[in-house]
DNA sequence: GAGATAAATGCAAACGTTTGCAATATTTAT
DNA sequence: ATAAATATTGCAAACGTTTGCATTTATCTC
């Protein structure tokens, strides 16, 4: 191995140019004949040269980066356990690739607290995409008025001054809550925490829902975890009995949690108690009996995502937009 | 706002001093009076000033950044379906930023073929994280051949000219079947890919495990995949019947694939057929019957990684390290 | 074949830090 | 008080690209 990390002034030595004549056609800049480009780009990969990043960087102001952050509610702990989160991050990782661009993965516990500050001011990336809105917005409102390229995953129909893509939640949560009372479901338990972002609204359907046939609402509120899921419907079910026959969750995670602990007491799914969630995780399908489920189009939410980034990279201004649910139903609903 | 991105310069001016005493101060150099680093600092953030990474990067030749290649067989597609991988990079990602490092994500299917060049040569990052050996360590070997910091996730006992973390694949495999053959188990399925790096190592462990108590193999090679567990366990009861009492899946995501298969047909777990997975993701506890599983402990393995990583990025030379493996019985093989 | 236009290349100045070395300010020893 | 040592700061040269402008070379036009 030839151990001399070369650089474009070498490239230009060993063809006989110089260098602008070597960095525009690596660039493939019009400017340079068309031969000559294909003789230095054969020179460059034979001798192994890649550009400096960091030089090329400086010197443009472009980092070709974009930051995708984790907002993760630092007590609420719903992060790793959850595989959406993350699904959504691998999504959105593809459609940065396909338009050339690189993601650094960051967490909101780790970053600091000025986004735009440790990301765009200090030109670690040129964008900023935030996964799930959390409970407190603060930080994503101060990025925004930084008037830096930012975008987030989330509730669309939240009153903001970012763009939000995300799936229609308030539908969402009236969708399913419909489905089960269609299916003849009196006593419908909302499992999730009402506070956060994205499920807040998901509750307001459920209310809306509810509400328009007369019943009556059984929220219980709880992390947004299986296990939290499966403590607390165990519990219920210890201490009030089996006074519901239907729950909508707030999540697949936290549906296939409450899941378990009827299983466990034998209360049938979907005779006793009929069950909807949301997302359509792997798991969903999988599940025995399997979990009807709010669909969420993650990939297309990710092309959307890195899209509208894009966009505002390019200096336009742009909006929030909702995305299609899709109601997946399956045993666990079925009557 | 201002607008005006501020820089070394301009914060040297409004103190009076020169910018190598700013550089100094910020980096906590102590040939800085402790009286000037406070105040330097204090206006820093009174500023909202922050560096610029791309300068400090080219004059430093360090990045700071540590690129993680998901590194995924393409026709396998294991990828965004299964949350075990994405769990070892969250955890890494944890283990990076502790130690003030971050994650540049990337995958098998977008990075060149040649990691070395594209992430070092071109500064992009200081060494690379490579979770997953997969079906053809080309890429890894050549890495590893150009002398640039690597560490992999994977099986430590393949013999490699670089360091892999990773569980006791072997000892996994072996236990998981003894586990099943002390209960009783007389006929058992290994369902996965055993030309897959890891997953063969724990062939070999199945293998070994049934040999010493006489028994027959009966191999039943597929995708590392839900579904894919799920159609061929289907096909196999359709097929050829019960012919197997025990099945020792090479991933949860696999084992709960051929669950739901099972349960579909009434076939008792654990009476009929024991079960036992591999990995011990959220989703085993929470599944019912509970799927005993072995458990990886992805924690450790994240923050060896790093600490290897970065022993290579200060000249050392590390080696490949196993981690303890741990049988974690549930009910899907009590009996 | 001369002059004019177009195509291709080169020059040199940035981009914003860091750092070896030189220079100044402060303290200590005598 | 002076010299010597030490503590603190500043100067200026990198780091490796990209790009506006000037320059050279090739192609046309009549």
């Amino acid at each position: 191995m030839n151990n001399k990390k070369i650089k474009l002034i070498d490239l230009a030595k060993l063809a006989g140019v110089s260098t602008s004549t070597v960095s525009r056609a690596l660039n493939d800049n019009p400017l340079i004949k068309q031969e000559t480009r294909d003789k230095l780009k054969r020179l460059a990969k034979e001798h192994n040269f890649s550009l400096n990043t960091a030089a090329s960087r400086l010197r443009t102001q472009k980092t070709n980066v974009v930051a995708v952050i984790i907002n993760l509610d630092e007590q609420t702990e719903q992060s790793i356990s959850d595989p959406f989160l993350l699904k959504v991050v691998s999504e959105i990782n593809l459609a940065l690739n396909q338009q050339g661009l690189e993601l650094l993965l960051s967490n909101s516990i780790m970053a600091q607290d000025d986004w735009a500050n440790y990301f765009i001011n200090s030109r670690r990336a040129d964008g900023i995409i935030v996964v799930g809105q959390g409970k407190n917005q603060i930080n994503i409102e101060n990025a925004a008025n930084a008037g830096i390229p930012l975008v987030v995953w989330g509730d669309p129909k939240t009153p903001s001054n970012y763009a939000i893509v995300g799936s229609d939640n308030y539908l969402g949560g009236l969708q399913a809550t419909t489905h089960l009372i269609e299916h003849g479901a009196k006593n419908i338990v909302f499992l999730g925490d009402p506070e956060h972002g994205e499920i807040s609204e998901r509750h307001r359907g459920y209310s809306a829902a509810l509400a328009s046939h007369e019943l009556e609402q059984h929220v219980v509120s709880i992390d947004i975890t299986s296990s939290s899921a499966y403590q607390s419907i165990n519990q219920l079910l210890r201490e009030k009995g089996l006074y519901f026959d239907g729950i909508v969750a707030c999540s697949d995670m936290v549906a296939l949690g409450a899941m378990k602990a009827l299983k466990e007491r034998y209360v049938s799914i979907p005779n006793d108690v009929a069950l909807v969630g949301f997302d359509d995780i792997a798991m969903a399908d999988i599940s025995h009996p399997s979990l009807s489920t709010i669909r969420q189009n993650t990939q297309y939410a990710a092309t959307l995502l890195v899209e509208k980034l894009m966009q505002q990279l390019a200096g336009e201004k742009v909006e929030s937009q909702v995305i299609d649910i899709e109601l997946i139903p399956r045993q666990s609903s079925k009557r």
